[in-house]
Formats: structure tokens, C-alpha cells, sequence
DNA sequence: GCCGTTCATTTGAAAGAATCAAAAGAAGGA
DNA sequence: TCCTTCTTTTGATTCTTTCAAATGAACGGC
């Protein structure tokens, strides 16, 4: 399991390499989807220092160079994401936000065409599968879940 | 063009029947994909002391029957539509969030099936098209879009 | 190796959508 | 018509995200 050389990402794009930069790039890579205080939360342990609005600057910085992905499900807080540009989907649990990848349904990007585009200079498509993660099957009744917001 | 049976709606979800939620229809009739802003502001028109927290707890009661459905795209704030039940997705304008509906694109449902679920029991399958709209094709530039929030 | 410009970060405040809660008011069956 | 139950109102509040000004650090030139 290759980790990320954070510095070289953060050059190439043309950002300057700190301490928070490479703190969220390395925390992105341990938690897949995380949201912004999840972010937060796991740089704290190694910079308690850092401040929210921090972590929010950088991954703006880091979704504006396309270093990461946001995605934004439904009322749930944005999450982001490393992996980037291979067209992969999410599944969504309806009841804690937990989110997994998928690969393309379809094979390609078919999807990415609709038959009427309405007049749209489409850019991207994007396909969401709600439903009930396994943990939230199970424990339908109960009021809070453990992991959401992770 | 025949119009919807409000009352009748109602009646069948086991709603009461009442003027703010006839409007709350009648708004989501003449205006596809409006935000609750949006209806609040229409609805004003004729039931000028209806409240906006009313639309919310009127629009949560529809989606909730399953009579209206919500569309929450990315960092805008939610719409909603009547149509419903009918597999149909959206196209998302980037800048101004105007939304149009695409009928589904590859047939009857076969995007509602990941290859891999990851155990999530899937209920739904979402698709959203980001683009430009027209307008905002040839406006790219200008500050404030006025047909936003609409 | 130091310095200065430019970019990052911090701090504190604020916006905006949506929800909560308690009290007053209307719907609809007996 | 009355009574219970469901709706609506009012007002406040939560939560995520953004804005702005001031301080601090990165890194390319000297």
C-alpha cells in the first residue's frame, strides 16, 4: 500500500507545501469521504493548532486544483475525497451518511449523456445510490448513529 | 392541461385539508423545482400570512407521503418537485442552479443496480448532470444571475 | 543565509438553510 | 356543536460554511 507523496502534489499543483496542506492531504487519504470536522478532527491529532477555517480553506484549494473531490449528499455535510477523475460513484446511507465508492455502472461514461440536454454544456455526471448501509439495517430503531459524521 | 386535485391528494395521504397546503400544491404545480423560498413567496401571493417555517413543515409532510420529492443539488439549498415515482433525473446548472428534468437515460431502471452494493440496501438511484444552463452559457461573466433561487 | 513579497493561517464574526419547541388555532369525526 | 388531534404560528436556535482583517510563514532572489 503506496501512500501519497504530499509535498509533490501540493507543488505540482502550484500551492505551497505546509504543515496543514499536507496534514489534510494525508488525512484525506486515511478517511475516505470524510467531512471537513472529520478532517479537522484527525489533523488535530497531529496539529492541534490547526483551525476549522483552515481546513476549510485548504480543501477549497484542494477541490479548486482538483487534488479532491467534494461530494455533496443531500442535508448531510459535504465530504471529500482523493480519488479523482476516474468516474466512480457513491452509495449513500439515508440514515448515518456513510458513503462507499462504486465503479462506473455502465462500463464507461455513457451516462454521461443525456438524450435532451435542455440547452446544458453538461460537465459531468454524477450517479447516487440511496439506500441503508449494513450497520443502519440492522439497528433501524436506535437514535443515533455511532458513525455518522465520520 | 388539466390541473391537480389538491384536496383530493391530501385526502388520500391522510392529510388534513388545508389552505396553506393547497397553495404549497398549487405553487409546486406552477413552479417545478422551486425551493421552499421559492413556494413561500408564491404561496404569499394569495395567503399573504402563511409562514415560511409552514412551507417547510407542508413540504416535509409531501415528500414524506411521497406526494413531493426533494432535490437537494450540492451547496443549493433543496427544491422540490410533484412529479414523482417516474425514474426521472436532473440537470444542474453550476452557476445559477436552475434545474431541468431528464428522462431516464438509459431505459426503464437499470442504474437503480450497483455492481457492488457494499451491503447497502439500495431504495434509490440518483442521477445529476452538472453543466451550464443556456443563459448562463452566454452570461459566464456577469456578477449576479437573476433567475437563481428560482 | 537573509530578506522581502506573496500566499497561508488565525481569529472572530456572520450568513443562510433548515429545524426545534411551546402555544394558539383550525379540521373533521362523534 | 363539541372535543380531540393535527396544523400553524412565533421566536429562537442549530449547524455548516463563508467572509474579512490582521498576523505569520514559504520560497525565490540577492
Amino acid at each position: 500500500m503506496r501512500s501519497i507523496d504530499a509535498p509533490a502534489m501540493l507543488r505540482e499543483a502550484g500551492l505551497r507545501v505546509t504543515e496543514p496542506r499536507r496534514a489534510v492531504l494525508e488525512a484525506l487519504e486515511g478517511l475516505p469521504h470524510a467531512s471537513a470536522d472529520a478532517v479537522h478532527a484527525r489533523v488535530s491529532r497531529r496539529l492541534p493548532d490547526v483551525s476549522l477555517q483552515t481546513v476549510y480553506n485548504v480543501l477549497h484549494d484542494l477541490t479548486g486544483r482538483g487534488i479532491a473531490r467534494s461530494i455533496e449528499p443531500g442535508d448531510h455535510p459535504a465530504r471529500y475525497e482523493l480519488r479523482v477523475g476516474d468516474n466512480h460513484h457513491h452509495l449513500v446511507c439515508t440514515r448515518c451518511g456513510v458513503i462507499a465508492d462504486v465503479d462506473c455502472v455502465v462500463g464507461q461514461a455513457p451516462c454521461l449523456t443525456p438524450d435532451d440536454d435542455h440547452g446544458f454544456a453538461v460537465a459531468e455526471a454524477e450517479v447516487t445510490f440511496w439506500g441503508l448501509c449494513g450497520a443502519c439495517q440492522s439497528v433501524e430503531s436506535l437514535p443515533s448513529p455511532a458513525h455518522a459524521r465520520l
